[in-house]
DNA sequence: TAACTTCTTGAGACTCAATCTCAATAGAGG
DNA sequence: CCTCTATTGAGATTGAGTCTCAAGAAGTTA
């Protein structure tokens, strides 16, 4: 299975042994493209009889964040959401401030200028974060 | 004196009394322009003899950051810092990673095509986060 | 000004996500 | 299969922020 080679991959690179563990939380994070907080994905774990202690989910997820295999998401409401980012390109988000749906955005002129805004204030961007909140049009959302 | 004024509007708008606390908060934050936060701004009361409890700068902080005097800036590291935004043209964050210096920054083009990009979308934004984090050039930055 | 009502305050208890501790357990290489 | 070292899990701990509730202060009435 690939992501199987992958996280050995890492896990090796990072002079850390391949446990059952890691590889169920790296499989649950892999099963779908939801942003989802650590309880989220401790909870599908022991749904499906996988007890992984929340310890060991939340050290796991730091080794793939820091790796670059999943993504940590600061929505401000004081936890992390996690999103497989494996082969996916880089995105910001939206979220509506009625539902809580989350829609990912990419526009590479946004992308490029702010590149140049830090060039001008003497900066090297490492990593940024845009995030628009505000209400979705959607018909089944709620205040609307 | 004119921040009195301010918060004496604000509060009688929200129904709350005016206290000799929520000017002490209300003072202590437009006394600098640096971004602080809560336990910052509760140390440097008690320095001046000011004895305003916690609990009271928060809930005098949360008044004050729902009628825009104050902004709320969340830089992804578990606590909020806040900034006097009286009379404060609208702009972004850039954070240098090495010194965890703050500057600040804002393009007319980018806020444009946020916007643009969230219509595009089918969102009506009403906030924004934008923040640079990186390294910046400076002689004094540790890292450098 | 006293009497009364309602809001605010402060001290400390509490919450909640996340991290840490440490004894028990499990990989990896000989 | 043995030794060495990393990992795990249960529960304690942390830390920012919130809540509780009795005591104190502000506003109102007469």
């Amino acid at each position: 299975m690939h992501n199987t080679d992958t996280l050995k991959r890492i896990l090796h690179k990072e002079n850390l042994r391949y446990t059952q563990q890691r590889q169920e939380v790296w499989d649950e994070i892999c099963s779908t493209n939801e942003h989802r907080d650590a309880e989220d994905i401790y909870n599908s774990l022991r749904k499906r009889q996988t007890n992984v202690s929340r310890a060991t989910v939340y050290r796991t997820i730091d080794v793939l964040v820091k790796n670059n295999l999943v993504r940590r998401l600061d929505l401000g409401d004081g936890r992390s959401r996690f999103e497989n980012k494996m082969g996916i390109a880089h995105h910001d988000h939206i979220v509506c401030l009625d539902c809580r749906k989350i829609v990912e955005f990419m526009n590479e002129e946004i992308e490029e200028m702010q590149e140049q805004v830090a060039k001008e204030m003497g900066f090297e961007i490492v990593r940024h974060v845009h995030q628009l909140f505000g209400h979705c049009l959607d018909e089944k959302c709620p205040n609307k």
